[in-house]
DNA sequence: ACCCAGAATGAATGAATGTTCATTCTTCGT
DNA sequence: ACGAAGAATGAACATTCATTCATTCTGGGT
């Protein structure tokens, strides 16, 4: 506990250090919007408090109140972030010029959805625990609807491309664009409740079977 | 306010009466878990007070922790009520042997899962409520999976019966029933987040579609 | 008509939480 | 070296909530 060296201090982002550190305001935001989502991963939305969220940011718990004004402040702020995080990740694939080949896309934005490791399970906590509570809080349902339909248009003019190259008939773009967002969308729920019954894995599978159907020239 | 006439008392449910009346604990819990869905529909699950339930249910404050031990088994008791009734009623269409066309089975599936009215709405903010607390308490995972396990089962059962008749290829009934039940949670999450995006009747074309492209002799 | 088991009540209690702000401490420009 | 601007702290405060329990009331059984 006790700092006899000059030895680095805050070297490492989280562990516990004695001394104080000033730090711009752009990054003590993003440092609690952070440790907000381990919190809301592991504890859940209805039982965060300030003093956890504090903790877990190393900092006190005066500080949350001077960089966002109030505890619902800084929750609206993180679902903010998560929600621009997720799809902005994916409008970036979608319109990237980066991958030609239309099919291959398709499977870059099948990655990013339901690929990654535990960051992406932390994720997904938060996103649900939000949607739970849009219901009762129009807030959160316009923070979340105003980026949801950005990225709904990108997906229908995606898959219009692919409708187009591939000639496919019977298929109509915006449908098929909802059905595919509600099907990654239950997916994810799965894996967060019942991870025991769908694996990552299969919900790959699932999704991707989903796109081959509709489009079978482009994908596998 | 006064009671000054002998007139019918406590003649509807919950319309404040002063009399005092002495009702079966089975009724009562029921009272109370009815009062509490309506709660978490309007004011959310981290919002939720014992006061609030309570006076919902046009009862004092104490008689929640007689019929419940606590607010914790409250919320427990009522995402297993919900749990049931949703599973409950899917199961009992899927085996149900009042319909033997396997098409027209699928079809009140359909309608079950994405019809009613208002009430609907609000069982949906319930369900999606524990969702989103679900990553972080087990509890909450256990009761949903149990009911959860044995309606993907019945559906898998259901798709396999028509996969069969319809003599259909390359379709794997699990599968296509982890799907289903994949699409039709992201179309409710669709239809409680994002109302002006999602009308029920483009989710029931949505969710159709689907299973059409499935089984294509079966739906339409 | 009366009684009592137990259902129902709600004021009281103690614990927990969001927010404030007087004070302390860092850093950077001069 | 120094001073000021403002970043950071955390004890204190007011509020809110779950839970308790002494008391009241009800209705069925006798």
């Amino acid at each position: 506990m006790t700092d006899t060296s000059g030895a680095v201090v805050e070297a490492l982002p989280d562990t516990g250090s004695k001394r104080r550190q000033i730090r711009p305001k752009a990054e003590r935001r993003q440092q609690l919007i952070d440790a907000t989502i381990r919190c809301i991963a592991q504890h859940g939305l209805s039982a965060i408090t300030m003093q956890m969220v504090t903790r877990e940011a190393g900092l006190s718990v005066g500080i949350a109140n001077l960089h966002f004004e109030s505890k619902d402040n800084l929750l609206k702020e993180t679902l903010r972030f998560v929600a621009e995080e997720y799809h902005g990740g994916q409008i970036e694939i979608m319109e990237g010029e980066e991958i030609p080949d239309l099919g291959e896309r398709l499977d870059a934005l099948l990655d990013f959805q339901l690929g990654r490791g535990v960051t992406q399970r932390q994720k997904m906590s938060v996103w649900f625990a939000y949607y739970g509570e849009a219901g009762a809080r129009p807030v959160y349902q316009k923070i979340v609807s105003t980026v949801d339909r950005l990225a709904a248009q990108k997906l229908e003019a995606l898959f219009t491309d692919i409708i187009r190259e591939g000639g496919y008939q019977d298929v109509d773009a915006r449908e098929l664009a909802t059905g595919y967002s509600a099907l990654i969308d239950g997916l994810h729920l799965g894996l967060l409740v019942t991870p025991r019954e769908l694996s990552k894995r299969r919900a790959r599978t699932v999704a991707r079977d989903f796109l081959r159907r509709a489009f079978p020239r482009h994908i596998d």
